[in-house]
DNA sequence: GTCTATAAAATGATAGAC
DNA sequence: GTCTATCATTTTATAGAC
């Protein structure tokens, strides 16, 4: 019976994530590659249509292979979550020691944009707002919608008027879209990303 | 063999309309009950994670029932896109026909949200929202993107400054989020409409 | 760590009685 | 217009060989 080597590799997992673009599969082991490919087509396809044996095919072994790395489906998504929530928990403790301004919310707009450039968390971000109805019965999407809420909440006062808290949603909103709402080919990645954060460093001042 | 009775009934679909809030299931023939009860089920739990047993249960009929209705599950989506599409197309349309200012940008806002508030027609765009993956292969999701495309295009031009680019699609996204962004029981429908409004209009301005 | 083979359940869909 | 009964297919998941 298989050891589910999960817990071994935290580390190591953020040193060769997913996300990481260095190149083609080059050097990722076989649990990283899954989860690359797991995800690409949970985002195209949706997470229910997407079935094991479309992975498996796609990576060029048997579903059984799969098993040996992830107990059931469902862990795929957590695994790409855990540890990116956790990055993402870090940055919103962070800002919720600082004072509640102005200021701090800029600041944390800019480190957020900076987080999800790194290593692919945006294509997290994606494939979590085009699958919010799948997520919405996993644990998984119920720990994203928490750090959403805390977010919204870092960026407006709960009591705030309508207009800013509605405001405040769309800021995190642009950012996190950028990617699929341009889809210029003339447009780089990086004026993408500078754009959005401008569009929502404004929603918020 | 049983006639699908959907062409019969295109214009008395748009009198006792799914998204009517003419209270509970109170005048509603099957066919409404069913896509009523099937938006909600896919919107709450995912397009493909909703069997047509659930449904089925959930009416209290057996799937057989269903598909008297509906010759496939694809059909009950479309069957609801159909109608909602044509009328949104008609706008855009109109706008299209308009000059090209500000003032028709923010006139089609207004018109939009109006629309949107009508019958139901927000509960597509947050089932749309909520299940863009699943939707990208069908294609009631491809005429909704096109569609999208078609506002984007419409709210500013294709050159102009990709800071703008974004503002317009959040401009829309704004209108179509209202209802699920803030769900604060203290503030009511009308409100949360109206703060909408004000800040998709202030995004194209 | 990956394979073959298979179990067990659920799903979309159809046939035909009433 | 709805029901019972059933089919064909697919899916997640497991057992055990190599």
């Amino acid at each position: 019976m298989p050891r589910h080597p999960e817990s071994a590799g935290a580390a190591k997992e953020l040193l060769a994530s997913v996300g990481d673009d260095a190149g083609p599969d080059a050097e990722l082991g076989t649990r990283e590659r899954i989860q690359r490919v797991a995800l690409e087509l949970f985002t195209e396809n949706g997470y229910e249509a997407t079935s094991l044996r479309e992975i498996a095919e796609r990576l060029g072994v048997t579903k059984a292979a799969l098993y040996y790395h992830f107990k059931t489906k469902d862990e795929i998504i957590e695994s790409l979550v855990n540890d990116r929530a956790a990055e993402i928990s870090r940055l919103v403790d962070w800002a919720e020691a600082q004072p509640r301004s102005t200021e701090t919310r800029r600041e944390f707009l800019r480190r957020y944009a900076e987080l999800l450039h790194e290593r692919g968390h945006h294509r997290m971000m994606i494939f979590f707002d085009r699958n919010q109805s799948s997520m919405a019965q996993h644990k998984a999407g119920l720990m994203m919608r928490q750090q959403t809420r805390r977010m919204f909440d870092l960026l407006s006062d709960r009591d705030a008027p309508l207009t800013e808290r509605i405001r405040s949603a769309l800021a995190i909103f642009a950012l996190h879209s950028s990617w699929f709402t341009i889809q210029d080919p003339d447009v780089s990645d990086d004026e993408r990303r500078a754009a959005a954060l401008e569009v929502a460093l404004d929603l918020v001042s």
